[in-house]
RNA sequence: GCUGCUGUAGCUCAGUGGUAGAGCGCGUCCUUGGUAAGGACGAGGUCAUGGGUUCAAAUCCCAUCAGCAGCUCCA
C-alpha cells in the first residue's frame, strides 16, 4: 500500500500505482472535479501520475494560484494548436506563462494580426469544448531529438532541457503534441471557454537576442471564469486611464511635437508641478548639506574623449560644430562637475563634499525606446556628486538613502524596489576597491534595513551601484534613483585632495540621483496619483465657482485673497450652471471647489467641495485659506479640511 | 533599431475610389440657474508628408516622418 500524506496531516492509504486523480476522488468527488495537478514531495505533476511509496501530496485545484498558472500554460498549448491549425506553416518556439496570462512565440512569415484573434479564439473554444485529455508522453533525449529532427526551435528547447527523460503533451482530436515539462490540466474543459482572451501580438527576438530572428509573440490572458476575465479587462482599462500621456493631454500639462521627438514641452500647468517638485528638492538638499552648481549643456568634444564618453557612447550623443570647433551636448553632468572641482585645490577637511546639479542632458535614444515623459531624449537629472575618502563611503550612502526615503515618502511612494549591482566582467579598478565599495553599498542597505535584490555582474564598468525602481500604471518598471560609485572619473580627470599627512590623494566619487530624471519622475507622479495630485503639487489648487453672474464680484474677491496667500486659484465665470462648473472642475482634477452665492457673499464664507467627493461644507473664507495654506506648506497628501 | 498596428477639426473618434462627419472643446447670443454637464446659432480640416496607380485618391500601392504595443537597448 502507498501512503499519501496530505497537508492537513491526514494519511490516506491507496493502492500502489493508483494515480493522484484516484486519490483526489477518494478525498471527495467535489475535489476531483476542480483538481488540476498536484505536488508530490514538492514536485509538480499531472493528475494522472501514479503514486508509489510513502509521499506528501498537495492537490492543486482551479482555486489555487498555481492552478491558475497551470490553466494559463495549458491555454498557451491550446492557442498554439489553434494557430497551427489556421497557419500550418507556423513553427512553435516557446510558450510560458507571465503575470496575468501567457504568450507563445511563433515563427511564421505571414503576420498574425489583431483581426485574426477572433478566429484563433473561436478555434480555441472548439478545442476546449472537445474536452480531450492532456496526455503526457515520455521518451529519452535521443528519441525526442529524433522526433523533432529538423525543427531548430524544438531541438534547441531539447538541448536546454534538463534530465534524460523528456516529455511531450498531446491533446485535441487531431493529436496536437508539444514538447513540454508540464504539468497540464487533465482535460481541456478545465479551462473556461469564456475565461480567456487573445490580447496582442508583437515581435520578439529568438532567445531575446537582437541578432537573432524576430518571432511573433502572441499574448493571451486566462482566468478561472468569465467574471474574473471581465474584472481583469476592467482593471486594465482603469489602469490605462492613469496613463501620464493621456492625463498630460487632458490636464494640459505637457505636449510632444514632431519637430522634436523625445523632447517634452511643458505647459504652464506642467511647469507648476515641475516647480513644486524643484522647490521641494532644493529645500531638502540644503538641509542635507548639498551645494548646487550649474554647468553648460555643451562642451568641447575633447572633454568627452577624456571622460571616455566619446569612445563608449558617441552614437547616443548630439554634436554641433561652430567655427570648426565641435561641441558635444552633454549626456551626463559629471565632466562639467569635475571641471568645477578642479578649479580649486581641495583638502580632506572639505570632505565629504556634496555638489548637486539639476543638469539638462541629451541622449539620442533609439526611436522605439521613447515613451511619454518616462523615456525621452532630453531630460533633467537631479544629479549630485559626492567627493569623499574611502572610510566615508558607507556613511555617505546611508545619508543618500535617508534623503531618498524622505523625498519618496513626501511624494507618497512606498512601493519601490531596490537593486544592488556588482562587478561586471568588463571593469576597471582593483578587486580590492570593488570589494570595499560593494561592501559599503551593501552595508548601507543593511544598516537601513532595506530589502534588495542583487544583480550579480550588472554594475557599471566604473563601479557598483544601487538602483531604485518604481512601476507605472501598467506595471512596467522604471528606474528613478541611483547611487553609483565611480573609480574611473577621478583617475581620468586626475582629481586630488590633500590629506592629513600633506600628500595628494585621489578622492572617491559617488554619483547619485534621487528622482532620476525630473521628466520621468513627473510622469510617474502623474500615474501614481492618477492625475489627482496632492494640494502642494496640484497645478490648479482651488477653483471658485460663482452661482450666477450676481456673485461674480464676490468670487473675484475670494480669488484675489487666495492668490495673495500663494495658492494657485482660478475663477469660473462661464454662464454654465453650477452643476456644470462642478463637473468640469472634477474633470480638471482641482482639489478644492469653492461654490459661492449670495449666502456665502453675505457671510464672507465659501462652500467647499473636495475633489472626488459629493459632500460640501461651508467655512469662513479665512478658515479655508488658513487650512489650505498650512496643508500646502506641510505637503500634506490628504485634502480633508 | 526590430516586428506588427495607427495617423481625418484643439481633443476623442466615425466614415467612404466620386461635394468632409459626430460628440466634447472654442466663439456669439439666449438663459442668472445652489452642487457631476440648460438651449440656439456659428467658426474650425490640403483627411501626417512625398511619390505612384486611376477619368477621379483622404480612401488602393510604395517611401518618409511621427505615435502605439512588444522585443532589444539604456555607457
Amino acid at each position: 500500500m502507498a501512503k499519501a500524506k496530505l497537508p492537513d496531516g491526514n494519511i490516506l492509504e491507496i493502492t500502489d500505482g493508483a494515480t493522484v486523480a484516484d486519490l483526489a476522488g477518494q478525498i471527495g468527488p467535489g475535489l476531483l472535479r476542480v483538481s488540476i495537478a498536484a505536488k508530490i514531495n514538492d514536485q509538480l505533476v499531472d493528475l494522472s501520475t501514479p503514486i508509489t511509496g510513502d509521499v506528501d501530496v498537495v492537490i492543486i485545484t482551479t482555486k489555487d494560484e498555481l492552478g491558475l498558472e497551470i490553466v494559463r500554460h495549458s491555454c498557451a498549448h491550446i492557442m498554439a494548436e489553434a494557430i497551427c491549425s489556421i497557419w500550418p506553416a507556423a513553427k512553435l518556439v516557446y510558450g510560458p506563462t507571465v503575470t496575468d496570462g501567457f504568450y507563445y512565440d511563433i515563427d511564421l512569415d505571414e503576420p498574425i494580426r489583431p483581426e485574426d484573434f477572433g478566429a484563433i479564439e473561436k478555434k480555441m473554444k472548439e478545442i476546449i469544448k472537445g474536452d480531450t485529455p492532456f496526455e503526457r508522453i515520455e521518451m529519452t533525449r535521443g528519441e525526442a531529438e529524433a522526433k523533432m529532427a529538423g525543427d531548430v526551435y524544438k531541438l534547441d528547447n531539447i538541448a536546454n532541457a534538463k534530465g534524460d527523460v523528456l516529455s511531450f503533451y498531446r491533446h485535441g482530436s487531431d493529436g496536437f503534441e508539444d514538447l513540454c515539462r508540464g504539468p497540464h490540466v487533465p482535460r481541456t474543459k478545465l479551462i473556461d471557454a469564456k475565461g480567456f482572451k487573445v490580447m496582442s501580438v508583437a515581435g520578439a527576438y529568438w532567445h531575446g537576442d537582437a541578432s537573432q530572428k524576430m518571432l511573433q509573440r502572441v499574448y493571451g490572458t486566462a482566468w478561472r471564469d468569465k467574471k474574473e476575465l471581465a474584472d481583469y479587462l476592467f482593471r486594465l482599462e482603469e489602469a490605462k486611464k492613469r496613463d501620464h500621456r493621456l492625463l498630460g493631454k487632458q490636464m494640459d500639462l505637457f505636449s510632444f511635437h514632431e519637430e522634436g521627438p523625445g523632447f517634452a514641452f511643458l505647459h504652464p500647468k506642467g511647469m507648476k508641478v515641475w516647480n513644486a517638485v524643484i522647490d521641494y528638492w532644493r529645500d531638502v538638499h540644503r538641509r542635507y548639506g548639498y551645494e548646487e552648481i550649474k554647468t553648460p549643456i555643451m562642451l568641447n568634444e575633447s572633454l568627452w574623449h577624456k571622460s571616455g564618453h566619446w569612445d563608449n557612447y558617441k552614437e547616443n550623443m548630439y554634436f554641433t560644430t561652430v567655427d570648426e570647433v565641435t561641441y558635444a551636448v552633454k549626456p551626463m553632468n559629471c565632466p562639467g562637475g569635475l571641471l568645477v572641482y578642479k578649479s580649486n585645490k581641495h583638502s580632506y577637511r572639505e570632505f565629504p563634499m556634496r555638489v548637486a546639479e539639476l543638469g539638462l542632458v541629451h541622449r539620442y535614444e533609439a526611436s522605439g525606446q521613447m515613451h511619454g515623459l518616462v523615456r525621452v531624449r532630453q531630460f533633467t537629472q537631479d544629479d549630485a556628486h559626492i567627493f569623499c575618502m574611502p572610510d566615508q563611503i558607507e556613511a555617505e550612502i546611508v545619508g543618500v538613502i535617508d534623503l531618498l526615503q524622505e523625498m519618496y515618502k513626501t511624494f507618497g511612494f512606498e512601493d519601490y524596489h531596490v537593486e544592488l549591482s556588482t562587478k561586471p566582467d568588463k571593469h576597471i579598478g582593483s578587486d580590492e576597491i570593488w570589494e570595499t565599495a560593494t561592501n559599503a553599498l551593501r552595508g548601507a542597505l543593511e544598516h537601513k534595513g532595506m530589502d534588495y535584490q542583487i544583480n550579480e555582474g550588472d554594475g557599471a564598468f566604473y563601479g557598483p551601484k544601487i538602483d531604485f525602481h518604481i512601476s507605472d500604471c501598467l506595471n512596467r518598471s522604471w528606474q528613478l534613483g541611483t547611487i553609483q560609485l565611480d573609480f574611473s572619473m577621478p583617475q581620468r580627470f586626475e582629481l586630488t585632495y590633500v590629506d592629513q599627512d600633506n600628500t595628494e590623494k585621489t578622492p572617491v566619487m559617488i554619483h547619485r540621483a534621487i528622482l532620476g530624471s525630473l521628466e520621468r519622475f513627473m510622469g510617474i507622479l502623474i500615474e501614481h496619483f492618477g492625475g489627482n495630485m496632492p494640494l502642494w503639487l496640484a497645478p490648479e489648487q482651488v477653483r471658485v465657482l460663482p452661482i450666477s453672474e450676481k456673485t461674480n464680484d464676490y468670487a473675484y474677491d475670494v480669488l484675489a485673497k487666495l492668490k495673495k496667500c500663494g495658492l494657485y486659484a482660478v475663477v469660473d465665470t462661464s454662464d454654465d450652471k453650477v452643476g456644470a462648473k462642478i463637473a468640469r472642475a472634477h474633470a480638471d482634477k482641482v482639489p478644492y471647489m469653492l461654490v459661492v452665492g449670495p449666502k456665502e457673499a453675505q457671510e464672507t464664507a465659501v462652500n467647499v467641495r473636495i475633489r472626488q467627493s459629493q459632500e460640501t461644507q461651508t467655512l469662513s473664507l479665512e478658515e479655508f485659506i488658513s487650512t489650505a495654506v498650512s496643508k500646502n506648506d506641510d505637503k500634506s497628501l490628504d485634502l480633508s479640511l
